[in-house]
DNA sequence: AACCAGGACGTGA
DNA sequence: TCACGTCATGGT
């Protein structure tokens, strides 16, 4: 077992299953936690509205707190203008007024708007990660983070989380300011996927619990200013702040 | 009252 | 390639 694999396991055993992404259309039926998570259950997204929302999310929550992209993508559902085809039909100008919660609303309204045309023209079909990147708006993150929870491809999101997490474990360079810059963020992105591999569960799964569960780590424990006592990787860390 | 949050992009060196 | 500024709201 080598030390991603063993990072995973006792992040899983700890937390136990997110139900990542979650998805407030669903939230009110049974079975769904009241903000939308779907713990255990992986095959969702199922209706194209339900993709629609986490590629939406996804967008929205760039560099801010999920609460706060969750306010947006609320309001746009409680107007009417949730779906693609509605948000075609809206001025950007519109758009941003609704989605002001999760914060750079004129960029994201725009870059919300093309990406809705974009998916229309899609037709069902998955895009490449390449296509996705030449987008305007969509980065590495955004783009893997759409590719694995909305498509349900094998692609594993690095984000400053997992860099942060790793790095201070001493299991990647500790550098996690330049994640994102040159090819740093694949070489990451690599070096996970290669420790994942030998995990005999399916991919999809096991790719889409580990990011939520870096998340939810790095939210109670391994913060900006790390609260190290309790943490289910205290043992094996370096602790490196 | 700074600091941070489920980033991306443009710019100058 | 890189370091840095910009975009912006809301919670602690």
């Amino acid at each position: 077992m080598n030390e991603i694999i063993s990072v995973y396991r006792s992040l899983f055993g700890y937390y136990g299953p997110q139900g990542w992404w979650p998805l407030q259309c669903n939230a009110s039926e049974s079975g769904f936690d009241a903000r939308g998570y779907h713990p255990g259950s992986y095959e969702f997204p199922v209706s194209r509205a339900e993709v629609w929302e986490i590629l939406c999310g996804t967008i929205l929550a760039q560099n801010t707190s999920w609460t706060n992209a969750e306010k947006s993508l609320t309001r746009l559902r409680m107007n009417g203008i949730a779906s693609p085809e509605h948000l075609l039909g809206m001025t950007a100008d519109g758009i941003a007024s609704l989605i002001r919660p999760s914060g750079y609303f004129n960029q994201k309204s725009g870059r919300l708007r093309a990406f809705a045309a974009y998916f229309i023209g899609l037709g069902g079909v998955i895009p490449d990660r390449g296509e996705l990147l030449a987008l305007q708006g969509i980065g590495p993150e955004t783009a893997d983070s759409m590719l694995l929870y909305a498509w349900k491809q094998p692609h594993f999101v690095v984000d400053s989380y997992t860099a942060r997490i790793m790095g201070r474990m001493g299991i990647l360079d500790p550098d996690f300011s330049a994640i994102r810059s040159g090819k740093r963020y694949e070489h990451v992105q690599k070096i996970i996927t290669k420790g994942l591999d030998e995990l005999p569960a399916g991919k999809i799964p096991v790719f889409q619990e580990f990011h939520a569960l870096l998340v939810r780590n790095a939210t109670m424990h391994c913060a900006s200013r790390p609260v190290c006592s309790g943490c289910p990787l205290e043992h094996s860390c370096e602790k490196r702040v």
